[in-house]
DNA sequence: GCGCAATGGTGACAGTGTCAACATAAGATA
DNA sequence: TATCTTATGTTGACACTGTCACCATTGCGC
């Protein structure tokens, strides 16, 4: 049941080949490649994956999990919440940078992946750990807040993967991912403090 | 000189026929098929594009600079730099959403492309405008903040555009994208003077 | 032991980007 | 005007891709 028929676990060795291509070459085998390097005829994966896409949304998922790994790893036993959300952030932002094309793969190189319930699933999951450690600070819309984190981070792990500079000298190059940090975890306590400082409804 | 030999302006037909295509099926026709389109044979292009990675750059290019237009125009004659600020990230990022396919081809198609000289220069383009309105705010390091600034906003951009919401409801969905554009502008205008609250700068 | 479904292989198909070789037309030169 | 040169467009081919119909093998349930 756990082990196919024939080869062992093919599907599995689908996978770890199209991981392994993925961190050698930067991108995705082709499907012909892929059978290839597991030693297989060009139509075994079809007995895996109905199609190219199926197997893209099976790696991005996998990717997704990792993520969402490294992201609790890095909080672990940090002390305070505010500590393990500035930790989750960064973890967050350099698996997007250390692991560029997992995050290429997830994000960048075809959103409509996204659709796909699978990957929604195993996002999702990565996004709790988001919106538990705003949760843990005390902040009322956890949701909302977690939300606009995630765009901020998003971007800048986006960016900065994709090689993006900014054009012209910036003061301080080196501190950016911790401005970045800061601008978020201050508006996500700027929610919970005596002084909330919330947005004045339109008038 | 202007016009080419035979055709007209096959190049300009290409990139036509390209972005065109483009707002239609949501990604760009295949080398064959835009030939197709413009009523050639399947090799003319390579008299105007080396390859079709070339057409791919040529057309991210020019999506640039209608970005550029897009943030040059809502800025327009808003009266405080604070404004011209707001409305041009909001322009940024309502360019993403609305022209997702445009957006996708600029940033999450293929990220190799922001490597190209002439996409890079198009992309500095629009991202000087985001400088310029930060500096008029007086800031200091206007490039450091600019590209947070842009980190955020891609961020919402790339997030909303791949249609990823919130996986829990949040208490204002409709203000999100209010919401994120405050903290830009607040955290932009903290490094302005040195009480970062209430303190407005000279003009 | 048999039947059957799961798993893997063969060969083909239309489509892709790319290239070499050829054809044509516009401008330059004599 | 006649010829040459160069830019532009075409033809046909190549290796490669994802996908499919069809066939072969294997291992489990009956």
């Amino acid at each position: 049941m756990s082990q196919p028929y024939h080869h062992g676990d093919l599907r599995a060795a689908f996978l770890d080949a199209a991981l392994h291509s993925l961190d050698q070459h930067g991108e995705l085998p082709s499907w012909r490649a892929l059978a290839r390097a597991c030693a297989v005829s060009h139509t075994a994966p079809y007995r895996h994956f109905a199609s190219f896409e199926a197997l893209q949304v099976a790696v991005a998922a996998a990717c997704f999990a990792r993520l969402t790994v490294a992201i609790t790893h890095a909080a672990g036993a940090l002390p305070t919440p505010r500590a393990r959300l500035a930790a989750g952030l960064r973890a967050y932002i350099e698996f997007g940078i250390t692991h560029r094309s997992w995050y290429d793969l997830m994000f960048g190189r075809n959103l409509a992946l996204l659709r796909h319930a699978e990957v929604q699933i195993a996002g999702t999951a990565a996004y709790m750990t988001l919106i538990d450690a705003v949760a843990a600070c005390g902040v009322k819309d956890a949701a909302g807040v977690g939300f606009t984190l995630w765009c901020a981070a998003h971007g800048f792990a986006d960016l900065a993967a994709s090689g993006l500079r900014a054009p012209v000298p910036v003061a301080a190059p080196d501190r950016m991912l911790e401005a970045l940090i800061e601008m978020c975890v201050a508006h996500a306590l700027a929610a919970v403090g005596p002084t909330p400082r919330r947005r004045r409804a339109k008038t």
